[in-house]
RNA sequence: GACCCCAUCGUCUAGCCAGGUCUAGGACACAGGGUUUUCAUCCCUGCAACACGGGUUCGAAUCCCGUUGGGGUCGCCA
């Protein structure tokens, strides 16, 4: 790993610097005009070149272009540039390098995870790098767990990382090494004020220039000099805080797109200022609007449901919560909605991410899992269900009756975690009847007679779906009822429920021994009277 | 409060940048109906939105300004 500061000052290639100065300046004028590189970065600057590099940056002074009209359009055309085609200058590979960078909290957020998904997307859509960065400067001191929750979590969703995943505590050098070129530079300084203990902090000059950048989704965003404040970069601890060690490490490991929440903006200006300070370019940005909860606020651990283990448990389809947060502030331009993965980095488009937030919608996403749920093959769902069967205490004796009895509950059911509760009577012979059902159906005409002759018949005739129906339809006819009167008997005499998959599959799950002995029982119930 | 961002059915959204083809399209949810052995699926129908006010224009959901509303950020957290 290239130390930062050749990095940055010697606008090494590979980095970002080289391509991205080229563009910015062809395309941007002297709004962005491009200067990292011309100069040695952190090494030579003084004050003042860096608040006169920052003014020329910021478009300030006379003569200058007004904004471009359409500025989102300028980031974007600006990121469709780093496409294979052009690679062959000098710059090395152009190809997006973008980053994920969680603090380990000990639980995955679907806010950040929709996060991951937005890179993880972008990357592999323009054939780029998705890197898993661990943001524990010093305040959660590195708890494993945390960050196999972090890992275990985006492995399962299927968010696969080309690097990392880095950890920022382990690279305590590479920040120091920073803080100090921008000591001696004169544009930190050391302050005990507002410490929390004793010693001193570094503090970073903000400066006295405006600052300006297109970002992807929002378009041109601006801060006034005056509303930038200097601010802390190294704590009196010796760590650096968030936005400094953020800043050094998207430079080191040459990040080309920071995409993140918008509740980064803030922090993006005073990281661009961090940019020119040490001597580079700055990357694009894509500020992706928040998801808010049924109450339209930044969703948050109080909501409920927000880890995604939480939705794992649920028995949510990783393809479904992908797509489900693809959508979330997303739309591929026309009527899709259900889409696989492979589809989803097909057709992803930055420039199609919405820039107004977005309610997480319960049914919605619930709605769309059964659709995953429906697309997903017998046997791999049966593999998926088997475990949730064992952990209810239900055994499976035989894998193609399970996968036959997976087949019927497929369509039924859109969480996978009901699929136990909507199938336990194909089980064990242990269940209750339905209250109303039994009465209804059992207790009133025809429904004893239907079963006892129900019962004489099917021990004879064939066992089949084919051979069932014939038995029952003509059953129906000669009790000259509707076969619905013949069907909910025996539907409830054999699962104690009024819903269930069709009649004959049903009864060919169960089985025709245990199908005969169930409608016996509720012969001698109905006779006693007891529905239980 | 200051600064920043946002604004189409209840929700997710298409349309907006290149104004007319929009009596605003789709989806979820909801309501009604149909298919059907129950459930589910499927099919049909319905309900339902351009926040408000100005301006520009022959013409505005689309462009501009303002208002209102909502959100975000204001840490030696990330």
């Amino acid at each position: 790993m290239p130390a930062h500061a050749e990095h940055a000052a010697g606008g090494v290639p590979g980095g970002r610097s080289a391509g991205n100065t080229s563009r910015r300046r062809c395309r941007r004028g002297p709004i962005h005009g491009g200067r990292a590189g011309d100069d040695d970065g952190i090494t030579r600057a003084s004050r003042e070149s860096h608040y006169e590099r920052a003014q020329v940056q910021a478009g300030v002074g006379e003569g200058q272009e007004p904004l471009r009209h359409h500025p989102r359009e300028a980031a974007l055309a600006e990121a469709e540039h780093l496409t294979p085609s052009r690679k062959t200058g000098s710059g090395g590979d152009m190809k997006p390098r973008v980053r994920f960078a969680p603090s380990p909290t000990g639980m995955l957020h679907v806010g950040g995870v929709r996060t991951a998904l937005y890179n993880w997307l972008f990357a592999r859509h323009q054939g780029g790098t998705f890197i898993l960065r661990i943001e524990d400067t010093d305040r959660e001191r590195h708890v494993e767990d945390a960050v196999e929750v972090i890992t275990g979590g985006l492995s399962w969703l299927g968010l696969n990382w080309d690097e990392g995943p880095f950890f920022q505590s382990d690279r305590s050098e590479l920040y120091r090494q920073a803080a100090d070129k921008l000591e001696a530079a004169g544009l930190a300084y050391r302050s005990a004020k507002g410490a929390e203990e004793k010693g001193e902090a570094l503090v970073f000059r903000a400066g006295a220039a405006e600052v300006a950048f297109s970002d992807m989704v929002k378009g041109e965003m601006r801060k006034p000099a005056e509303d930038l404040v200097d601010f802390v970069i190294m704590r009196s601890s010796g760590y650096p805080t968030y936005n400094f060690a953020c800043v050094v490490d998207d430079m080191d490991m040459g990040i080309t797109h920071v995409i993140r929440g918008d509740d980064h903006v803030e922090n993006t200006f005073r990281q661009i200022l961090l940019y020119r300070a040490l001597g580079s370019d700055m990357p694009s940005y894509a500020h992706l609007p928040m998801i808010h909860n049924e109450s339209g606020q930044k969703l948050s651990k109080r909501d409920g449901a927000v880890a995604v283990t939480d939705y794992q448990e649920q028995g949510y389809l990783p393809e479904a919560i992908v797509n489900y947060l693809a959508l979330l502030g997303w739309s591929p331009g026309d009527d899709t909605e259900f889409m696989t993965v492979p589809e989803l980095v097909e057709r992803f488009d930055m420039g199609r991410v919405r820039r107004s937030p977005s309610r997480f919608d319960f049914r919605k996403f619930a709605w769309l899992n059964s659709r995953h749920v429906q697309n997903t093959p017998v046997e791999k769902l049966a593999a998926l269900l088997g475990p949730l069967v064992a952990r209810e205490g239900l055994e499976v004796k035989d894998e193609k009756w399970f996968a036959a009895l997976v087949g019927v509950q497929r369509e039924r059911i859109s969480l996978l975690s009901e699929f136990v509760p909507a199938s336990t009577y194909f089980f064990r012979d242990d269940f209750e009847y339905d209250e109303k059902g039994f009465r209804k159906f059992i207790m009133k005409d025809p429904g004893r007679e239907v079963l006892r002759r129900v019962v004489e018949r099917l021990g004879a005739g064939e066992f089949t779906e084919h051979g069932v129906e014939e038995m029952l339809k003509q059953l129906a006819e000669e009790l000259g009822v509707g076969f619905g009167k013949v069907a909910q008997p025996v539907r409830v005499a054999v699962s104690g429920r009024t819903a269930t998959p069709g009649i004959f599959e049903t009864l060919m799950l169960v089985g025709r021994e245990r199908s005969i002995e169930r409608m016996r029982r509720a012969v001698e119930a109905a006779g006693t009277g007891a529905s239980g």
